[in-house]
DNA sequence: ATCACTTTATAAAGTCATTGGAAAAATAAA
DNA sequence: TTTATTTTTCCAATGACTTTATAAAGTGAT
């Protein structure tokens, strides 16, 4: 049943429209939010009182006079309540408390070992929270849990879909925490909620329609659409690894043809080395490895390529051509304002981040590239439980019309 | 200025809310509301009397009663009040009186002569309003105008920003009707209303992501992502035809290598035929337009393709094989719960619709694909001007948090 | 046929978040 | 010191909602 209007709603707006005010512009002085919001002084007066109450916001001494009483002046606490950010990938879990801010608190990370999956992977996300959770006071100012996974995952309904790799098959992920743990709980992607946090913590803040691609051993994306995270019908947009850059490519697992992943990812790298090899082109990777073909991994490609290797850095060349054929289409499609790039693969690889952005910038239609920005991801180590946090602070406190 | 809760929300919202009601369960009693959506009898009696005095809604005799006073049923009253739906095209304005429901009450063409373009077809646009105003009476009832154009078009400002057969160029088209006409003015892009049409008045009723595909002369798609028209940062989302489908394919004019567009629109086609004549094959394109090539147009290859000439049928053939591409990149980055296939191409061209169809499904992820129907445009010889009227009365009445 | 009970619609009274006006507090300028 | 101005708060009024009460119009059992 839709939500109707009644007094209880408009309290509730005009609260979150007056706290943004101060998140935004604070320190400042009740008359200014009046001012600049079109509420009444009186309203916000009352307003701000059960701000302070509640913690949130905190006087902050007297501001300037301009001809008249000195306003006193408000300024937004992030420290006024907190929430439990959780990120489950397939080797740990990250648990994190954090302010109104994101900032964090305190954190913990409880590692998964290899074999742990499906019911046994989803109990040890919830002991670990049980576990962390020993370690917060003062729960009520708790407002909740935001969990993030990979994989295909029902934000509306809390429930992960699928997930190859940790055998999830439908898990009521809301419900199970929600029941054990009695605060309430969101779910999300992983790379959507990353783009959210890079739009509302890092370098998006204008930017309503923002693009999120990371490049590591595979690729992701995520999407925010109109500011807030776009998940598709059954929230599984955003499959930018499965999108035809080659129509006369090589067949993929998912059914489809010459997709950008099996241009990209670690299985495309793996083979052009070896490929390289075979044509007795020398490499560092050999070195690194011992000369054991089975010792190359991600890790070692990184290192030679860090280190200069021709071969390596022309497969990185191969790879920036076809990720840019993948983003034109993105950006064709979406019309964004901003593309962040992230993953390990273009992290301290400036030379990878140009070329993809000269060439996309080149390749993509004109009116689209008109204030179309490329930025480096800027969250930083903590970025998994600052994504997790955006999804929570976001549906909490985006509350505009 | 953002807007504010205040009492005037609650009732607005409490309104949109009672009159939606009425349209889809209608006709429904009083009481049946205030069950239905949880708001109390009473203010369900005065928001229905003030509907009532609006003209939307009327009184419909008693229902059965379920063992008390009868119920009085309300119906919606979709005559109460009505729009101007304008749509420009190359060739022609079409401007049109419909009611609540888009149902046409009367329609008026306004041919586009050859070479009318910036200044002057936008001047032969606003006259042509005024002519079609003339035979509209009672303009206190009316809503608005709401016109549709291609090229780019932001909606938001109600500027035309670019249109190259037309030559437009930041038209401000909203500004320019509204001080004329003194009524308030809507304007989007044509693709896009007619996705939200189809959505709305069409199949799509429950789709809250949907997915509007047309091919005829070229390609053109329309984004409905979370119940509304996606637009991008600057108008520009959708340039579905511009979209990589093949990596080492022809340089576009757009800049890019391999854009779809020119694997399907006219100019390839024409150089299919042209091709398959070269090499020596039959056509009944040739006979058609009497041995002259320069008598080829997109019609005679059509009645040639409705004759069941295999030239025209083979370039058919390729055509849905790029689309399907195109589409499958489409289902994987949006994954919407439904596609809606339109345009000249596909119009009475069951064969090209299925193909599509089977190969996007097939070649799809199996995730995207489940829940995912196909569906030929059904909004029939209006629905130019039902696009329009989508606009508007997604604007007016869905008011929904 | 009568009486008890339902259902529907509306009227009257009460609730509550907003607003506008006035008062109080605090300060600058004359 | 006096006056004007700005900031904050108190208070009564507004208005849209809800609850409670009432009237109208029915059903169904006795």
């Amino acid at each position: 049943m839709r939500r109707t209007g009644d007094l209880k709603l408009i309290q509730e707006l005009n609260r979150f429209i007056i706290l943004d005010t101060i998140r935004q512009f604070g320190p400042i002085s009740r008359s200014d939010i009046a001012k600049k919001q079109g509420i009444s002084p009186t309203t916000v007066t009352s307003a701000v009182n059960e701000l302070i109450r509640d913690g949130m916001v905190a006087e902050d001494g007297t501001g300037e006079s301009k001809g008249g009483r000195k306003p006193i002046m408000v300024r937004f606490c992030p420290d006024g309540k907190f929430l439990i950010g959780v990120s489950i990938t397939n080797t740990a879990i990250t648990i994190a408390e954090m302010n109104l801010e994101a900032a964090t608190k305190q954190k913990k990370i409880y590692p998964v070992k290899a074999g742990l999956v499906s019911d046994l992977i989803i109990q040890y996300v919830l002991d670990s929270i049980e576990d962390f959770l020993q370690s917060v006071d003062d729960v009520s100012r708790c407002l909740g849990i935001s969990i993030i996974a990979p994989g295909i995952v029902d934000a509306a309904s809390g429930v992960i879909r699928f997930n190859s790799k940790l055998r999830l098959h439908d898990v009521p992920l809301i419900d199970m925490a929600e029941k054990r743990f009695g605060l309430k709980t969101w779910l999300d992607n992983d790379a959507n909620a990353i783009a959210l946090a890079e739009k509302n913590f890092g370098g998006g803040l204008n930017a309503n329609n923002l693009l999120f691609v990371t490049v590591g051993e595979g690729v992701g994306s995520g999407l925010v659409v109109n500011g807030s995270i776009f998940r598709g019908s059954r929230g599984g947009a955003g499959e930018f690894g499965h999108t035809t850059v080659d129509r006369s490519g090589m067949r993929c697992d998912c059914g489809n043809v010459g997709c950008l992943e099996n241009y990209v990812a670690w299985p495309a790298i793996y083979s052009g080395i070896l490929s390289a090899v075979t044509r007795g082109k020398e490499t560092l990777v050999m070195d690194l490895a011992d000369g054991d073909m089975t010792k190359i991994t991600f890790d070692v490609f990184r290192q030679a390529l860090h280190q200069g290797d021709q071969v390596c850095q022309d497969i990185v060349d191969e790879i920036a051509s076809y990720m840019s054929i993948g983003i034109v289409n993105l950006v064709n499609l979406f019309n964004p304002s901003l593309i962040i790039l992230g993953g390990e693969m273009i992290r301290d690889n400036q030379v990878l981040f140009e070329r993809i952005q000269k060439q996309v910038m080149a390749q993509a239609m004109g009116t689209m590239v008109e204030g179309l920005e490329f930025r480096p991801t800027v969250l930083g180590a903590d970025f998994e439980v600052k994504a997790a946090a955006a999804v929570l602070l976001q549906d909490v406190f985006h509350f505009s019309l």
